[in-house]
RNA sequence: GCCGGUGUGAUGGAAUUGGUAGACGUAGUGGACUCAAAAUCCACCGCUGUGAAAGGCGUGCCGGUUCGAGUCCGGCCACCGGCACCA
């Protein structure tokens, strides 16, 4: 009997100050060993420290590098703060404190905390998005785009939070408000740097086919890019202009009955002295302008608009006159900003037309309803009519008959269009990277050459945004005024900063060589750790960080910086967890746990195992603290057979099955994400250990199976059993247990059997057995035998080893 | 409206992908140990039924395929997430 208790908080900081000491976890950037790098999101540092949300896919991913490592791959688990960003500056403001010295506290302390679970980072190629030899780089990469024509500056309706005093990004107003704080967006004319990423909007969708995506995330971010194949059509205008216009069922042309433009259009003041009642469209232009996007959208339930009078155009197929309108359901933003309406087969012309009495053509038969009720939308059923040489083809034939004549006859021609916007990349905030930007009276903008990067942040006395809508940086008079590049006079320094996102675009470069000072990363780390092999975050970022970095990391690529076109190899994602009630955690709920708490109270080993046996790693979650102590109890279980087990180092016979199975499941289970199952079946290998007794030998897989998962405990007991002193070092380096697959079947197996297809009772056989077999002990039952009397067995299905079932009928 | 996802005991959740529904855990019940409690160990634990059995019912609802359906097909309902006047 060896007798120690299980005080887990002194083996805990024992095994966390030894791993940092000993290093078991460093990566090589030099080995024989195949390489695995394994990605978590690098949390924000935000001054509550860390929530119960971060170690659910931080274990996760630790659990699979700790395997990967005792599997023999040269392992990268790299740590990082993305720490750039606007609560630390909020906090700064009203704390009179510098972001820089907020943002090394909350480091600090999310650094303890990361330690404090015993995660196997690599701590010595840490990096924060905040230090200028770090964010150097993220200028460089800018300077990069600039320079091939992928950032631009424009002056252009923008998201302008209220709240913020700043621009969002179209990914970050939502539902008309500000997704960080909540207040209304609205629309500003601003000019702001902007981002080509439409540039590369049909390579992001391709390259989803050579990537292991979780199928939800392909289809999230394929849907945010959103292709379409139509047609852009000229129509004849009698105002002389032709109006241009897309479609994507140009097969309905026929049946275009009027036509409507945004009332952003650039024609409509153009057209202003042609226009009887000019008054009245400049009017509702007026009145969309002031309208915030929400307004447009939500609020409008009914569609408005105003006729054009004294401008008709001409439908280009069948030479008729027909009116145009202008209406904000039209966007000035995509397409052509004008429309052709085809009433019959759309629902929001068929709405308008509706509204406003204008004909409806029906030109594709087949709706249930006539299409004066109701307007008929399905492409896969309907046949054409009212459409002169089209008539009698599907909708997918008359779509190439159509854009085939149009492009012989010069009346338009086929078109793709993406609804993906280019990224507003222009923030009027102090606590980002400066844009490394300058304006030159003489020579305009001008790129400040790279070998004055980086641009450093300055001090400034205020970091409160002004309302005037530029940056707090636009009033550090010194810093803006400086020399022309190019021509050496008088410019003025860009105060605008970088969004949240640029740092966290190419952080996981970085990592694979962090001290580099001539390069984001060397040619040699590059070449030998790309792609990210597996990485694992939040869904909220699907549209938002995949995606930029995607986009990054393909222009990179394009110039020749990094080897692979896509950055991550795969992809998963985890759920949130909620709190008792299945409610999201929040503080206005009171529901929110504290990860210390726990660690305090059952040790980080509990917490990470509880976090891990909670439920489905990719399903929300509900937390419940009454709950954890089963997992604390099975880690006093395990402690309590190191202590009892006997010295044997054979195993015990009645848990060989047992172990090897657990071996198979547990190794299986960590790469399908199932952790929850995996815990699950070696709680049933303990419950075995208790049941049929145990030795150091059946300890020995269990630990190191353990170890992923509960480190501290695995290393504290390898050591105290003496595998550590025999075979000199830690459980963490040893080799991932192996299973014989023949020893993880048993001798005997319990089939069902099953009457009729309903289960009837069970028996036991040897294993493989055959069918006579099978049903002569089937029949022995006496269940089984009492049903049987006077009846003939007329079918028997046979699933080996699983199940028998006996069809009887009445005997003639 | 469109695109994803989910629905299983008191409860968190399992189920080898068509083969014994409820593994594992929490809560609960009974027992052992203890002066006692906690902790620990052992047993029970879907509903109904009975003295105990037998039997019947049971994976959101209705129908279908099959020897056999939580799993497949058709039609609904509810909830969660994303997108939303993108022509």
């Amino acid at each position: 009997m060896r007798e120690l208790k299980y005080e887990f908080s002194e083996i805990e900081k024992k095994w966390q100050a030894k791993w940092l000491e000993v290093k078991p976890f460093a990566a090589s950037n030099q080995s024989d060993k195949p390489k695995f790098y394994g990605l978590i999101e690098f949390p924000y540092p935000s001054g509550e420290g860390l929530h119960v949300g971060h170690p659910r896919p931080f274990t996760a991913m630790d659990i699979i590098c700790r395997k990967r490592r005792m599997q023999g791959y040269n392992v990268l688990f790299p740590i990082g703060y993305d720490a750039f960003g606007l609560p630390t500056e909020n906090y700064a403001i009203k704390n009179h404190i510098h972001p820089k010295i907020v943002t090394h506290r909350n480091i600090a302390r999310f650094r303890s905390q990361l330690q404090m679970l015993g995660y196997s980072f690599d701590w010595d190629r840490e990096i924060d998005t905040t230090a200028p030899d770090y964010y150097k780089w993220t200028q460089w990469i800018f300077l990069q785009l600039y320079q091939k024509g992928l950032a631009y500056k424009a002056t252009m309706p923008v998201n302008w939070c209220t709240s913020c005093k700043c621009v969002l990004a179209n990914e970050e107003a939502v539902n008309g408000v500000c997704e960080r704080c909540g207040a209304p967006v609205v629309r500003k004319e601003k000019s702001q740097w902007m981002l080509k990423i439409t540039e590369y909007a049909q390579r992001l969708i391709d390259d989803l086919d050579d990537v292991d995506y979780i199928e939800r995330v392909k289809i999230q971010q394929r849907n945010w890019i959103g292709r379409s194949t139509g047609a852009e059509v000229n129509f004849d205008t009698t105002a002389g202009d032709k109006l241009r216009i897309y479609t994507t069922r140009p097969d309905t042309l026929f049946g275009a009955t009027y036509m409507v433009m945004s009332p952003e259009h650039e024609y409509l003041r153009r057209w202003a002295d042609k226009l009887d009642n000019w008054d009245e469209v400049a009017a509702y232009m007026d009145a969309a302008a002031r309208k915030s996007d929400f307004e447009r959208s939500e609020l409008n339930k009914e569609k408005t608009g105003v006729e054009l009078k004294g401008v008709r155009a001409v439908n280009p197929v069948n030479q008729k006159e027909i009116p145009i309108f202008i209406s904000d359901y039209v966007l000035a933003s995509y397409g052509t900003g004008a429309i052709m309406a085809v009433p019959a087969h759309d629902t929001r012309d068929w709405e308008f037309a509706t509204k406003f009495r204008l004909p409806i053509i029906e030109v594709v038969k087949g709706g249930a309803k006539s299409v004066q009720e109701e307007a008929f939308t399905d492409c896969e059923t309907g046949v054409m009519t009212n459409s002169e040489f089209l008539n009698g083809l599907s909708v997918e034939d008359a779509k190439s008959a159509i854009v085939k004549y149009m492009e012989e006859q010069g009346l338009g021609e086929s078109k793709v269009n993406y609804k993906l916007r280019d990224w507003v990349f222009s923030r009027q905030r102090y606590w980002g990277e400066p844009i490394p930007m300058v304006f030159c009276d003489t020579c305009g903008w001008v790129p400040v050459p790279e070998e004055q990067l980086p641009v450093l942040l300055p001090d400034v006395e205020s970091y409160e945004p002004t309302d005037t809508g530029e940056s707090p940086l636009s009033k550090m008079t010194d810093w803006v005024a400086t020399t022309c590049p190019h021509c050496g006079g008088h410019a003025r320094r860009e105060t605008d900063t970088m969004p949240q996102w640029a740092g966290s675009s190419w952080y996981f470069l970085r990592y694979m060589d962090p001290d580099n000072g001539e390069a984001l990363a060397s040619k040699e780390a590059l070449a030998y750790w790309s792609p990210v092999d597996w990485y694992n975050g939040g869904m909220e970022h699907t549209t938002l960080h995949l995606l930029y970095s995607r986009f990054w990391h393909k222009f990179l690529y394009d110039i020749g910086v990094v080897p692979t076109k896509e950055p991550y190899h795969k992809r998963t994602s985890h759920g949130m967890i909620l709190g008792e009630g299945g409610e999201k955690m929040s503080k206005s709920r009171g529901n929110v746990v504290n990860p210390n708490d726990i660690v305090e109270q059952y040790g980080a080993d509990t917490m990470r195992l509880h976090i891990m046996f909670i439920g489905d790693f990719e399903k929300a979650v509900s937390w419940s603290n009454e709950a954890v102590k089963g997992s604390k109890r099975f880690l006093d279980r395990v402690w309590n057979l190191g202590e009892s087990c006997a010295d044997s180092l054979e195993q015990t016979p009645a848990n060989e099955a047992g172990i090897h199975k657990t071996i198979k499941k547990v190794t299986a289970d960590i790469e399908e994400l199932k952790f929850n199952t995996a815990i699950a079946a070696m709680m049933g290998l303990v419950n075995d250990f208790y049941a049929n007794g145990c030795t150091k030998g059946d300890m020995k897989p269990l630990l190191l199976l353990l170890s992923p998962f509960a480190p501290h405990i695995a290393e504290e007991l390898w050591e105290l059993l003496g595998f550590a002193a025999s075979e000199g070092a830690m459980a963490c380096r040893q080799g991932w247990p192996v299973y014989d697959e023949g020893k993880t079947v048993e001798q005997e197996v319990t089939l069902a059997v099953q009457v009729g297809g309903k289960l009837k009772a069970t028996v036991t056989v040897p294993m493989d057995s055959e069918q006579d077999t099978v049903v002569a002990a089937a029949m022995t039952d006496a269940k089984v035998a009492k049903l049987s009397e006077g009846m003939e067995l007329v079918k028997i299905i046979l699933v080996k080893n699983k199940l028998v079932n006996l069809i009887f009928k009445p005997k003639a």
